[in-house]
DNA sequence: CTTCCATTAATGTCTATACATTAAAAGTCT
DNA sequence: AGACTTTTAATGTATAGACATTAATGGAAG
C-alpha cells in the first residue's frame, strides 16, 4: 500500500511513539526541522502532526514545541458488535424467537419504563430468545417508545432481530450502556434451560435520539455462550 | 470560545449529524459549494471535513461526494477507572490487602502464564481484595513479567495497588481486556465471605509494552457492588 | 441491448506564502 | 534580586493554486 507524504510522517512517529522509541515527554523536531527532513513544505507536516493530536498521542504548545504525550488509560474502546453478525463471523447459525410481542401503557414504578414513556406514553414491548446453532445463548428484554418510534408497531420481529431493525432504521445519537453480572430469574432460566441462579452476563442498553428516548434493552448471556473483547492498541484507525 | 474557520464548520456539521437534520446516507454540499457558502478556501472546507472523516461522521468518495455514514454502533467508549479512585470519587474509602506476593515460575499449562512468560521468564504473582468501606467487593489475581518489569520486584504493594503502580510507571501501548460473568470459585467464595456460585463480573486484562506482554489481571467483581457503565454520545472531543 | 471508452466532477495531496497567536526567554529598569 | 517589557521561536490558521486520482456518467461501437 502506498501512503502519501503525510501518512508516511504521521505513521513514522506512530511507530516511534508506540513502540517506546520516544518516550512520554519526549521532544518532537520543531515543523522547520521536520520539513527539511522529509523535503516539504510545512502544511504537509502540520497535517501529520494533526492527526497525532487527535489521536492523543501529542501535545503541542506554541513556542514550546511538540511533546509526545502522557499515556491516557482511562477509556478503551468496547467493540459491541450486533449478536446476529457476530455469531454468523464466528461460523454459528443465529436465529431469534419472539417470546412476548404487546403495546401496553407503562408501569411508572419501573424506573427504565419511565424514562422511555416519560410518564405517558405507550410502549412496544418485545421479549425474545436468541439461539446460536438451535442452543439457547440470551433472554432478551426489549422496550420501544411507541410515540418516538411509530413505525415499528408495523414491524414482523420474527423476520429480523428488534436490535438489527432498529440499528439500519431508526438513527441515535447517544447510549448508554451498563454491563453487570446477575444471576438467572426463574422464568429466564425456564426460558434458557439453565438452572435459576446460574451466573449471566447483563447488558442494559438506553438509546436517544436528540433527547427524544428510543429504547430500553436488557440483554442476559450465558456466561460460557459469550464475551466482551475490547482491544485499544496502534490499529486507532483504518 | 472563539472558533476558528475550519472548527465552525467541523462543528455545524457535526451538530447537524448528531442531531438528525442530517440522516445517515445524506449527501453533504461539495467542497466547492462549502468554499462559496462559508467565504474561504477549499484548504478550509477540506481541513473540517478530513477532521470528520477521521472521526467516523461522514465518508467521501472521489467524484460521488461526501455522505452521512450509517451509524457504527460497533465501538463505543468504555470508562475502565483505576478502581481506587472511582471508589473515590463515589465517596467510599477503598483498600486493598494483599492475600499472597510471590516470584515463581510459570506454568505454562496455564494460557496466561504461557503467554506472558514466553515460556520461560519469572513471574511475579500478586492476589488480593479490593475493600470499599471495609467491605470486600473484588478479588483480584495478577500477574507481571519478572523480566518486563524488573522494578516491580522492589516494591511494596500494601501501600499501593498494583494497578495504580504500574499505570504510574510502566507506560503500556497495548491492552486487550475481556469481560464475563462467572460464578465464584471457593477460594474466592471464601475470601470475599459469599457462596461459592455467587454470580460475579468477571475482567481479564493483559497489557502489552511495543510486543513485550507486561501484566495479566484477573479481577472478579460481587456484581451488587460494581458495574461498568459506557456512555456514547455527541462529546467525542474536548 | 450490452460493452467499452472517454469525459468529467468530485475528492486527495501538496506547495509556497502570509499573518496571527502564544508563551518562553532575554533584556531592562528599578 | 525582583518586576516589568520586549523579543522571538514555535505553533495555529488561512489562502490560492496546481496536479493526481478515482469512479460515476454518458456516448460510441459492436
Amino acid at each position: 500500500m502506498k501512503l502519501s507524504l503525510h501518512e508516511k510522517i504521521r505513521t513514522d512517529f506512530e511507530d516511534d511513539i508506540l513502540s517506546g522509541r520516544r518516550a512520554p515527554g519526549d521532544r518532537l523536531p520543531t515543523e522547520k526541522e521536520l520539513m527539511e527532513q522529509y523535503d516539504c513544505s510545512r502544511m504537509t507536516v502540520n497535517k501529520a502532526l494533526s492527526a497525532l493530536v487527535s489521536a492523543g498521542l501529542i501535545d503541542r504548545r506554541k513556542k514550546a514545541g511538540t511533546f509526545v504525550s502522557s499515556p491516557r488509560v482511562h477509556s478503551m474502546i468496547l467493540d459491541i458488535p450486533d449478536l446476529p453478525a457476530q455469531l454468523s463471523e464466528q461460523g454459528h447459525i443465529h436465529a431469534y424467537t419472539p417470546h412476548l410481542t404487546r403495546v401496553r401503557a407503562p408501569d411508572t414504578r419501573m424506573e427504565p419504563e419511565a424514562w422511555l414513556s416519560k410518564g405517558a406514553d405507550d410502549l412496544l414491548q418485545l421479549d425474545g430468545i436468541h439461539l446460536a446453532d438451535d442452543r439457547p445463548i440470551a433472554y432478551e428484554h426489549r422496550l420501544i417508545s411507541a410515540r418516538s418510534v411509530p413505525s415499528a408497531l408495523d414491524v414482523d420481529f420474527s423476520a429480523i432481530t428488534p436490535g438489527s431493525w432498529l440499528l439500519q432504521n431508526v438513527p441515535w445519537t447517544e447510549a448508554e450502556t451498563k454491563i453487570s453480572a446477575c444471576g438467572l430469574s426463574g422464568l429466564e432460566a425456564d426460558l434458557l434451560k439453565q438452572k435459576p441462579g446460574t451466573p449471566c452476563l447483563c447488558i442494559e442498553r438506553r438509546t436517544w435520539r436528540a433527547s427524544d428516548p428510543i429504547t430500553y434493552v436488557r440483554q442476559v448471556f450465558l456466561s460460557d455462550a459469550y464475551d466482551l473483547v475490547a482491544r485499544f492498541g496502534p490499529t486507532s484507525s483504518s
